[in-house]
RNA sequence: GUGCCAGUAGCUCAGUAGGAUAGAGCAAUGGACUUCUAAUCCAUCGGUCGGGCGUUCGAAUCGUCUCUGGCACGCCA
């Protein structure tokens, strides 16, 4: 698979010579008078009209030219030499641009790519033999999945996807916070619901910081319609230990199942508790000790402010004695990095949890990590709108509207297309409304509409006309000439540099926006442009461009995980 | 109080290594189905890029001040 991008690579670098080689002439003949020339960024403009790609680079030398920018740009394209190039015209325009027009031959070397490639267009090697970890949802198994789940779910899952297109070796991976405060509480709040089941809701106060869910009341039921009473004659140590341990594995499992029905299947689920056990926490905590990062106050542990660069000291063992959550995960991030050698970490949290990203990194910063290898990608947290009104409960349960209920009232398919709308760091607003509606105004539709289409096409050619998709050496794609064609054309060209930008910025809702701009130029193309019916060599060309748009659409519908129908 | 994120068309959002007349979808208005699916297409309308000052040939983008919203500042995670 070498150099898929090789189309676009071909090009960009045609352009950069011809034009670097045009200053350079402009400089031997003495029109321009430069100290160097700088590195040569092309653009695609945002108007059409402006040609194909365009450079900024006469702008950028006219201060050290000591010419007017237009003057440059002139000197430059008047010394440019075409011939043999795939441009066909250059233009000086605006401020000083310099635009170039490419002779449409690229754009059928682009759909024979495609063609030849198939599914594996637009996997690029960009991250080769690059091993990266994404760490993402990580929910705390002592409830439902809930919204911030839900979106971190989506985002988590296609940014690993993402990154494994561009070619990087990507582990998917499920923190299991099985060990430490809030299995205690859990403990807690079991054994407080399984006291008022057996003793009466007023025999005792339900403590404040507890969790309050309804699950739990379920579990201590449950719990008792298997074992009775039996754990009111032990202490209150065990009781809390036996009922944790009974309901933190059924949490887990309805946990997996969710995100299984979400579509996430995890490479790893790796459990806080075996860092304690293998004493990866306790080694982690001597070292800092020992290489004089920490101090000690009040009776308990601190990571020093002053030696990692924080504003204030931060908490690494309780006076209690117990660990907390930062320790474990200063822990948990070396087993990452330096025991497995995983390149690159990537987490994903809710928005609420910015406070420790600094911390994060002034606590492996001591180990000789470095930010780069550890990146927290934000998201922030979602509101759901039903008629109009910020949504709190589900209509269903009447509780807070978990990832379940979601995927229940909207599917599968909108949840994880509207999650992957927007970049991570704006606010959602998820219209529930909107994600059911079976019309015009859902983007859902519109994508799988094309698809469906596509489908359509292929088969009706198929079954009533017995036509079928020739080889792309024996179709004649210069008759490839409607602007509707060419448009298709050029945005199907764009997808593997889409796969590039996508992985680079950690932004996966880049495609699902891309691929709602191919549907888009498909449908002008299918309401301007027949296939079935036209004069055989037409009807080949079309259809090849008909077979590519269904790859890229079809590559891009799997990556996300939304089902490509073939008929609605 | 300090810090982080956000503020772009009526609504939801793109656009930040500074570039051309700031884009898209939806909504609104007017058109297109005897022809591969009209869940579509074509056209029109719609903007003090929260506000001020500054840097620059050029600012939605950079700096600074300010307003508004969300979040975080725990021996919680």
């Amino acid at each position: 698979m070498a150099n898929v991008n090789s189309i676009f690579d071909k090009i960009r670098t045609e352009i950069r010579t011809v034009t670097e080689t045009a200053c350079r002439a402009c400089i031997a003949a003495g029109t321009l008078t430069v100290e160097n020339i700088p590195e040569i960024g092309l653009e695609v403009p945002r108007e059409r009209g402006f040609g194909d790609f365009s450079t900024n680079i006469a702008m950028q030398m006219a201060k050290s030219a000591k010419l007017p920018p237009r003057k440059v740009a002139e000197q430059v394209v008047a010394a440019m030499v075409l011939t043999g190039t795939d441009i066909e015209k250059v233009d000086v325009a605006g401020p000083g641009f310099i635009n170039f027009i490419l002779n449409p031959i690229w754009l059928q070397e682009a759909v024979r790519l495609i063609r030849e490639k198939g599914s594996d267009y637009g996997q690029l090697d960009v991250g080769k033999g690059i091993r990266v970890n994404v760490e993402f949802v990580s929910a705390n198994p002592t409830g439902p999945l809930h919204m911030g789940n839900a979106r971190g779910g989506a985002l988590g899952d296609c940014i690993a996807g993402v990154l494994k297109k561009a070619g990087y070796e990507v582990t998917r991976e499920f923190y299991i916070n099985d060990a430490g405060n809030q299995i205690e509480k859990l403990g807690l709040s079991l054994e407080a619901r399984y006291l008022q089941q057996l003793q009466g809701e007023d025999s005792l106060a339900f403590p404040e910081d507890a969790y309050h869910g309804e699950d739990i009341t379920d579990h201590a039921k449950a719990y008792i319609a298997l074992h009775g009473d039996s754990l009111l004659s032990v202490p209150s140590e065990e009781r809390r230990r036996t009922l944790a341990a009974y309901a933190l594995p059924i949490n887990l499992q309805r946990i997996r199942d969710g995100l299984t029905r979400y579509g996430i299947e995890y490479d790893v689920w790796f459990s806080e508790k075996s860092l304690y056990e293998n004493g990866d926490v306790a080694d982690t905590l001597a070292w800092l000790k020992e290489n004089g990062f920490t101090v000690d106050k009040d009776g308990a542990l601190w990571l020093s402010g002053e030696m990692s660069g924080l504003e204030k000291d931060e908490v690494l063992v309780r006076a209690n004695g117990f660990p907390t959550y930062m320790a474990a995960d200063i822990a948990y991030h070396r087993n990452k990095l330096q025991v497995r050698k995983f390149d690159w970490a990537i987490d994903l949290w809710g928005a609420d949890h910015h406070g420790h990203v600094a911390r994060m990194h002034a606590g492996m910063a001591p180990f000789g990590v470095k930010k780069e290898q550890l990146e927290i990608v934000l998201f922030q947290l979602v509101r759901l709108y039903r008629n109009g009104e910020i949504a709190r409960m589900s209509k269903r349960t009447g509780k807070a509207i978990s990832l379940l209920d979601l995927l229940d009232e909207v599917g599968l398919d909108a949840a994880r297309f509207f999650f992957n709308l927007k970049t991570a760091g704006s606010h959602l607003d998820f219209d529930l409304d909107l994600a059911v509606k079976q019309s015009n105004e859902n983007p859902v539709f519109y994508v799988q509409y094309a698809h469906a289409r596509i489908s359509n096409i292929l088969r009706r050619l198929r079954e009533e006309d017995n036509v079928t998709l020739l080889p792309v050496e024996s179709v004649d794609l210069s008759l490839l000439t409607a602007p509707e064609e060419l448009q298709l054309m050029r945005k199907l060209a764009d997808y593997p540099e889409e796969v590039a930008i996508a992985a680079k910025g950690l932004e996966p809702s880049r495609l699902t926006r891309y691929v709602m701009d191919v549907a888009a130029e498909f449908h002008s193309f299918y309401n301007a442009c027949h296939v079935k019916g036209e004069a055989q060599e037409l009807l080949q060309a079309r259809l090849t461009l008909v077979e590519c748009t269904r790859i890229v659409i079809r590559s891009i519908l799997d990556l996300i995980k939304i089902g490509a129908p073939e008929r609605m």
